[in-house]
DNA sequence: TCTGGGGTCCTAGGACCC
DNA sequence: TCTGGGGTCCTAGGACCC
């Protein structure tokens, strides 16, 4: 027995690109690429082109010599965002939000208040269309996955519901492509064993599918093209991490020349986190050479921290490890990311103020352990929230609790 | 095809602890 | 002193998504 079509996805259409239009009404009807060295995003008359995604834009140009290319324009993007995800969260109060234009939204609950999912859905896209003046697609269907290839689907601009009695029919032709987490590499495993379609993947036992894909992914995949899907909306996505990064052409550059931006990316970085009351407890510094291949150094600080000097000199001291890689291969890439990044700013802020009184004995360790108990519960006490501000403790370990 | 910028999740080996 | 199993953390790399 299957449930209803309750899950909603909704996708802007071309997003950057059609903030660009909505923006300007001399590219509107017309082919528009965000971009700078790639495109960034295409309009539907560039897609319809050839112009694609992450598509160099001296190819694009060619492809499409009467395009306007348009530099991005975050801030704007940003404020789009925003005021879609205002509409959405006016339809449910259970959103969550994949990335900055698409979130899935569960309306099982409303279909006395609101009514059905379809008619919560036309409602959603015309008050974007009203309110926001961008178009975007909604797919309905059982189970989030389903929802998605839903959207993607109906697209541009369309409405479209899987119900629960079609979903074979709809999803078992298209190709594993479609499968979300299949990419061009697993695309080229399967069809290495016959498999091109998702009814193909289906057939097989999902212990094969583990044996040839990995464990997770294998049993992950098998399972959305028999339609199993459990994930529920959650409301509440955590963020793992954040991070910024500089395509450097292929030019040679300087020690000091990387040194100032890592500095600048960090320092930008280190302000994010303190807006979000943050802190991380990982810095990766992101590494590509002159031969395009890939490299990471990571290190994991004994404490959380929202400071840009001590994420400094780690970054800095991770640039130095890779210094003779880098003066050997060339450097395309640097970037920098913040990872186990968690709110603990709060707590750290407590209990400064009680070190700068006296000695640091286990007695008054003790004590403010429990005070930090008292006000936060016994799961916020780690040495994350105890070791913090004050620069000479970051070698002691506090005593281990639970 | 001469390759952006922001993320998530998984795998695997080694260190370390109980 | 040797051996084993189980669990967690750290680091590095890789696939994938928008």
């Amino acid at each position: 027995m299957r449930g209803e079509a309750t899950v909603l996805h909704a996708d802007l259409d071309a997003f950057y690109a059609s903030v660009e239009q909505r923006d300007d009404p001399a590219l509107r009807g017309r082919p528009v690429i965000v971009g700078g060295g790639v495109v960034v995003a295409a309009s539907y008359e560039a897609k319809a082109r050839g112009v694609r995604t992450a598509m160099g834009v001296q190819r694009a140009r060619a492809l499409c010599p009467d395009a306007v290319i348009v530099p991005p324009r975050m801030e704007a993007y940003s404020a789009a965002s925003r005021a879609v995800f205002e509409v959405f969260h006016d339809t449910t109060p259970s959103v969550e939000g994949i990335s900055i234009d698409e979130a899935f939204l569960e309306v099982g609950g409303l279909r006395r208040i609101a009514g059905a999912p379809v008619e919560i859905a036309t409602r959603l896209r015309e008050r974007v269309r009203g309110d926001v003046g961008l178009p975007i697609s909604v797919g309905v269907a059982r189970t989030k996955f389903l929802a998605k290839v839903a959207s993607a689907a109906s697209k541009p601009d369309g409405l479209l519901v899987v119900e629960p009695e079609g979903e074979e029919a709809f999803l078992h032709p298209l190709p594993v492509e479609r499968l979300w987490g299949v990419g061009a590499v697993t695309a080229e495993k399967l069809h290495a064993r016959g498999i091109y379609t998702v009814g193909q993947l289906a057939e097989i036992e999902a212990a094969t599918a583990e044996q040839w894909l990995g464990r997770a992914a294998g049993a992950q995949l098998h399972a959305l093209a028999r339609l199993r899907d459990p994930r529920p909306v959650e409301t509440t996505r955590r963020h793992g991490s954040i991070g910024s990064q500089r395509a450097l052409g292929n030019r040679p550059h300087s020690g000091g020349e990387l040194e100032l931006i890592v500095t600048q990316i960090v320092d930008g970085l280190g302000k994010r986190l303190r807006d979000r009351g943050s802190s991380c407890a990982t810095v990766v510094l992101r590494l590509r050479y002159g031969d395009f291949t890939k490299a990471t150094r990571s290190r994991t600080l004994p404490a959380p921290t929202d400071h840009t000097e001590t994420l400094l000199t780690v970054a800095h001291s991770l640039l130095a490890a890779a210094d003779r890689d880098i003066a050997e291969r060339g450097i395309t890439l640097i970037g920098v990311s913040l990872s186990h990044v968690t709110r603990a700013g709060t707590v750290q802020g407590e209990l400064s103020l009680d070190w700068n009184e006296g000695a640091r004995t286990d007695a008054r360790l003790d004590v403010a352990l429990d005070a930090v108990r008292d006000r936060f519960g016994s799961s916020a006490v780690t040495r994350a929230a105890l070791i913090g501000r004050d620069p000479g403790l970051s070698a002691p370990r506090l005593p281990e609790h639970e």
